[in-house]
DNA sequence: GAGCACTGC
């Protein structure tokens, strides 16, 4: 036995040598390697450095640990890296503890939404950029980092840019801070958050990196005042760009003709092709497979992947999956693969140069979902996929005079949504004058008008723009839609905060009812058994109430947590449910019921008493009220447009004189989802400043 | 009688 176990021991110490050595080796053949003492340098000397660094440079991962190496983390310091998704920041944090050698959640962490593992110890901390925003308002000069690293940065999300803002900000307040001593300067923020803040400690300055993929790094660099920009090289294999002849009139037809044409030309390697839906994608899935069936049987076969975000994540899974020997794999995805996922074996990538893009209508109000032509940036994007592991080509079905024409990047999308969070946040920030502020690019000033309108009229803020008290500090602190976080508070006025916390977190999710194309009589049938009268707010209590009994029920049987999970895994998939939205659901309410306490809202249920609950949601929601014309269709009244009750909503077939809705989304024609019927009367009972009798 | 790009707190 001691022979043994000495044997097994010197193997494990060898594996562990040889995983240590390549981890080492790995890390010397990065392109970032070469310039470490430059970049230390640089930032040392620089308040704000722009980082321009390709796919496969290594920067994410080794930056941080060269600042630490560096000695950035003195006395306590943290280095922070945001990250637009939370995959990236796990993911990217478990690589580096590896690499330092040291366990997760003690010298290098991750914090993300539902999941922090840091401790008192950690001094490199991955993150989203929403938590660190959110970090923000507890901690207004964020004085326990010394550097923070904003990573990709060219991506231009919400959060991204209101984080840049706000970085500016806290970097001058920070400067001036510590130029100053102990009497601080008030620079936008609320003078005794700042104050609270700084009480004790030496404020540092505090070092800004911006790390971009694209090489249009000048709009950053202008906006830190000429920041001076490092370019580090990438890693990435060639990758040939093909345009078509002629403009092609129907894309999905040519994006087929073409797979079939890789197919019989081109030698081996898997297919990526880029669509804009999960309905083009099924159609072309479909297309693919009957004309496969017409192939000469000594050629190679073809396999198709579809990848989408709603698809269940087991069908997702085929995606990375390899074909079998003389199978071609054919994935077609939407923008997903475009960042979020990377799927090995990609040789060949087709383009057809359009995607499913969010727009806004500031005059309206209204979102929608509209197909539009890729930006450059991004058809570069696409076609790097086919360069990962080897040289690869990209097929992009449009002329090269057309990619000319593309915008250089696309829109970011702080001018294309509701600003309405983004204008409260702010306003907790203690920035008050949002037309003012210093955003890298400014959202139209209709859409910031229309945002602070919306938040008068919730109560969030007074007749002159300040956060009202305590209202406005309580909806800023929920991390909700501003329209949920203002029902949660009249809903503990109306003693039904149980019921509306649970409607809140259900609407806060991907939708939770899912009714698949064959199985469509039964998925009804299943949803019959939750479904109220009333209208889908109810509904979505009994589901949630069913699913939570469900769990109770095998808790009872003193289950483990993994068969617990199981059984509920399997009612939902007995009640088509989907199994994903619901558990994202349930995080959403124990946070949120978390907040709500804390708060010390009155934490009742209304019992059997429906009807108040309804009351409740008129009170809540009657921005979004509709009333039925004569002809059938309805009017939403705040905007006077003309509306439809989408077919999902169990109200459908009932179509009642008055609802309130959650949701308008505008495809073939306008349409609201979730609703209640309500009492018309109410509207003005319950909301006379908006609804005051016009007579 | 319709359908939802992708994220995030």
């Amino acid at each position: 036995m001691p022979s043994f176990s000495a044997g097994a021991s010197t193997q494990k110490q060898q594996n562990y040598q040889r995983r240590r050595q390549q981890i080492r080796e790995q890390r010397k053949s990065l392109p970032i390697a070469s310039v470490e003492k430059r970049l230390v340098d640089e930032v040392r000397k620089n308040d704000t450095l722009i980082i321009v660094g390709e796919t496969g440079s290594g920067k994410t991962t080794q930056l941080p640990q060269f600042l630490y190496d560096g000695g950035f983390c003195q006395d306590g310091k943290v280095i922070g890296i945001t990250q637009p998704r939370r995959v990236a920041a796990v993911t990217v944090a478990k690589r580096v503890a590896e690499e330092c050698n040291d366990q997760l959640g003690k010298k290098v962490g991750y914090s993300i939404r539902f999941d922090d593992s840091t401790s008192n110890a950690t001094r490199i901390k991955y993150m989203t950029d929403g938590l660190l925003l959110r970090e923000a308002l507890l901690d207004p000069l964020l004085s326990k980092y010394s550097v923070i690293v904003v990573d990709e940065a060219h991506e231009r999300t919400v959060h991204t840019d209101v984080l840049l803002g706000l970085l500016k900000k806290v970097q001058h307040s920070r400067a001036n801070a510590s130029k100053n001593g102990k009497t601080l300067p008030n620079v936008g923020h609320s003078q005794n958050l700042t104050q609270k803040a700084c009480q004790g400690t030496r404020c540092a300055p505090l070092k800004l990196i911006i790390m971009s993929a694209s090489l249009d790094a000048k709009c950053f660099s202008d906006y830190f005042g000429g920041a001076k920009t490092v370019h580090i090289q990438g890693r990435q294999y060639p990758v040939d760009i093909l345009y078509t002849y002629q403009p092609e009139s129907d894309y999905l037809d040519a994006t087929l003709v073409t797979i079939f044409q890789i197919h019989l030309e081109e030698g081996p390697g898997d297919i990526l092709a880029f669509l804009t839906g999960q309905e083009e994608i099924e159609s072309l899935e479909r297309l693919i497979n009957e004309r496969a069936r017409l192939l000469p049987p000594e050629s190679s076969k073809i396999w198709t992947a579809p990848i989408y975000s709603s698809l269940p994540s087991e069908q997702q899974m085929n995606a990375f999956k390899s074909a079998s020997a003389g199978t071609r794999k054919v994935v077609l995805a939407t923008n997903i693969a475009e960042t979020s996922v990377t799927i090995p074996g990609i040789k060949y990538v087709i383009d057809p140069g359009m995607v499913k893009a969010r727009a806004y209508n500031p005059v309206t109000g209204m979102e929608s979902l509209i197909i539009i032509p890729v930006s450059k940036a991004q058809a570069l994007q696409r076609s790097g996929r086919a360069g990962r592991e080897g040289p690869g080509k990209c097929f992009r079905l449009f002329q090269e005079s057309e990619f000319d024409k593309l915008v250089d990047s696309t829109v970011p999308e702080i001018k294309r949504c509701n600003l309405s969070n983004v204008v409260l946040q702010l306003k907790a920030l203690g920035i008050d004058d949002i037309i003012g502020f210093d955003f890298m690019e400014k959202p139209s000033r209709t859409a910031i008008l229309k945002s602070l309108e919306q938040l008068i009229l919730l109560g969030a803020l007074t007749d002159d723009y300040k956060l009202s008290d305590p209202v406005g500090h309580q909806m800023a602190r929920l991390p909700l839609d501003p329209m949920y976080s203002k029902a949660l508070i009249v809903s503990s006025e109306f003693k039904c905060l149980e019921e509306m916390l649970i409607v809140v977190s259900m609407l806060s999710v991907e939708s939770i009812l899912f009714f698949p194309r064959e199985k469509i009589e039964e998925a009804r049938a299943a949803r019959k058994g939750f479904e109220s009268s009333d209208g889908d707010h109810i509904t979505l209590v009994n589901v949630y109430r069913a699913a939570a009994e469900c769990l109770e029920k095998s808790k009872n049987a003193n289950a483990k947590e993994r068969t617990m999970d199981k059984a509920l895994t399997r009612w939902c998939r007995e009640n088509f449910i989907n199994h994903r939205s619901l558990k994202h659901a349930r995080d959403v309410h124990s946070q949120i019921q978390g907040h709500v306490q804390q708060m010390g809202l009155n934490q009742s249920s209304c019992g059997e008493d429906m009807a108040l609950f309804r009351r409740c949601l008129t009170a809540a929601f009657f921005l979004n009220a509709a009333m039925r014309q004569p002809d059938g269709s309805y009017r939403a009244l705040a905007t006077s447009q003309s509306v439809q009750i989408h077919p999902s909503s169990g109200l459908f077939r009932t179509k009642p004189d008055c609802v309130i809705f959650n949701e308008l989304v505008r495809t073939t024609q306008n349409y609201v989802k979730n609703l209640t019927r309500i009492d018309p009367l109410w509207l003005a009972e319950l909301a006379p400043q908006y609804y005051a009798t016009e007579d």
